[in-house]
DNA sequence: AGTAAATAGTTTGATATCAAATCAAATGGG
DNA sequence: CCCATTTGATTTGATATCAAACTATTTACT
């Protein structure tokens, strides 16, 4: 019965933990994003220019779905970007449609801090656990994912 | 170099893999208490009523530590339920200042139906998960999470 | 007893987010 | 060629959320 009890509460405080986890890690990018002078930007923002480091340029809908946000969220993030001076935004000469977004020098500048700030937050992160254990949650994690 | 690549897009999985399952928790529980006719709640909500169900009466600031939400965000959380009829406040009388928060019949009426979503939401998400897993799982979100 | 400080909850303002509706452009079929 | 359909992005409307400011009440200190 109490053991029972312990087992059911325990398979729920993973999903709360997963979550709780992800609190505390967009927590903590925000707070170190903020130490580097980077305000006004949340985490999607970062998740939009990290996209953009790894290819120079990229199409609205490119964003949408490599941060899986909606199409109308990522234009208002993007508009927020091109406020702040980190992104341009410029529409294909053959489909019209078609909008490409790309880093401003500014918005380049910022690939050392970030990369230094997902350092930090791996090394925090991953401190104390071991290759193995590190193998088998990415292992389970996967599963998971893959039930839904 | 190629092994170092993968490592380190493996690590950074894992922070993606937690906020997409977690997407996909949220998606399902709010897919299926549509399923049971229940609309116009989100996980927050139900992060609430959940809480009443194990504690028949509870504070605004109760509620705010037990979903970890903001207090004012828990107040419009809680006028919406109280509006949709599953919950209702009253006044301490001693201490004029404290707001109670009880479930309403039609909100216990819910029970069933959370404690059904529960279920098939657990089943699903330790599918093909063994006891050893999951062990290994908690334990290692618990390190993690104290890592921050 | 009087007052400053702390507390519980609400109001207010701003923002991220989703989804439906909309607009403009491109595609495909008759 | 024409038009219905599809597509890419934006606009619009609604909502959840945080945090500062605020209100009312209670506590603690002199």
């Amino acid at each position: 019965m109490t053991s029972n009890y312990n087992s059911i509460m325990e398979t729920r405080d993973i999903i709360s933990l997963i979550s709780k986890i992800r609190e505390k890690v967009n927590r903590f990018i925000v707070a170190e994003m903020g130490k580097h002078g980077i305000d006004g930007i949340g985490t999607s923002h970062g998740d939009i220019i990290y996209a953009l480091f790894k290819k120079p340029r990229l199409t609205m809908a490119d964003i949408s779905k490599s941060i899986r946000k909606d199409k109308s969220t990522v234009t208002a993030l993007v508009d927020k970007l091109v406020r702040l001076g980190y992104v341009t935004k410029e529409r294909d000469r053959e489909d019209t449609r078609i909008v490409y977004v790309a880093l401003t020098d500014k918005g380049s500048e910022l690939k050392p801090i970030f990369e230094s700030i997902s350092k930090e937050m791996l090394d925090l992160f991953y401190l104390n656990i071991s290759e193995k254990e590190k193998e088998e949650l990415l292992h389970v994690l996967k599963k998971i994912y893959s039930n839904f």
